[in-house]
DNA sequence: GCATTACCCTGAAAGC
DNA sequence: TGCTTTCAGGGTAATG
């Protein structure tokens, strides 16, 4: 699944892998993504064929590839999509929905199984005329999510600390594996009402959050299913996570407790009851 | 207005 | 062994 550090580690391999290449041809599936919203073809072609790539970009957990026209290709990951940089003569593997051929005969190729990924365009410099990019709140990471933000930002929320990690509208970038551990890594409880966060725990919080991010991109990403990078490559980081996917386990903290799994909008949320108060 | 829930999809794993 | 059921989850629309 991926979150920032997975999404970080695309655009860290991407970029140099495609700076400078002109894209030659657009190839799509012609089956919608994000369920509903067919990628539009023709604007693809438009704004990328005989265009060279000059940058990637990351914003939250979406990828901006600019061209050298006016517009830049955006992607997102969704819960099973991989960007995979592979020669173009070689099969397209099962759902691949969109390729960018590439001078040189290598192909950009979007593979999203469940399709809960996005293809679109933007122009560059109106980014937020796409609604998903308009609404993303503040990167964790972009500056640097420090306590005081962090404590600002929650007063008056009333939701659940972990629903407030991921809402895109206010942390943009932080999914479901590093709320609980960087909650875990907090001791804080899930369930904390994000309003009644004091500063201390704010302070606490938004240290963990950088912390599991930035470990999870030092990692290379946590490949738990589907996950892997623009060569095919798993990341590492799954060996790192202290309560997620570890139902029944004992605490790493060796403090009696075993983690537990809790169903909270829909995601499984994992935490250690004794410690994560 | 805000928070929560349902839903889209497919492959892997569990259950029978 | 092989078929069927369950589960995973990002983001958005619908519901509470």
């Amino acid at each position: 699944m991926p979150e920032l550090p997975e999404v970080e580690t695309v655009r860290r391999d991407l970029e140099p892998a495609l700076a400078g290449t002109r894209v030659t041809a657009v190839w799509t599936s012609g089956k919608p993504l994000r369920l509903l919203r067919p990628v539009d073809a023709a604007a693809l072609a438009r704004a990328a064929v005989g265009h060279r790539v000059e940058a990637v970009r990351r914003r939250a957990k979406y990828l901006l590839v600019d061209l050298d026209g006016d517009d830049s290709v955006v992607v997102h990951l969704g819960m099973s999509g991989q960007l995979r940089v592979m020669p173009g003569a070689t099969p397209r593997p099962a759902h691949t929905h969109v390729a960018l051929a590439l001078d040189g005969g290598r192909e950009l190729r979007f593979i999203d199984p469940r399709r809960f990924g996005l293809v679109a365009v933007v122009r560059r410099g109106d980014e937020e005329a796409l609604p998903e990019l308009a609404i993303l709140g503040r990167d964790p990471l972009a500056p640097a999510l420090d306590g005081a933000a962090l404590h600002a930002m929650t007063r008056g929320a009333r939701c659940a600390i972990k629903s407030f990690l991921l809402d895109q509208r206010r942390v943009a970038g932080v999914g479901n594996i590093y709320a609980c551990e960087a909650l875990f890594e907090a001791r804080i409880h899930p369930g904390t009402l994000a309003g009644r966060l004091s500063r201390a725990r704010a302070e606490a919080l938004a240290a963990a959050v950088v912390r599991v991010l930035e470990r999870g991109i030092a990692n290379r990403g946590t490949t738990l299913r589907d996950y892997v990078d623009v060569a095919g490559e798993a990341g590492a980081n799954q060996r790192e996570l202290r309560v997620y996917g570890r139902e029944g386990e004992a605490c790493p903290r060796r403090d009696g407790g075993r983690i537990r799994r809790v169903t909270t909008q829909a995601r499984g949320t994992f935490y250690c009851p004794r410690c994560q108060t």
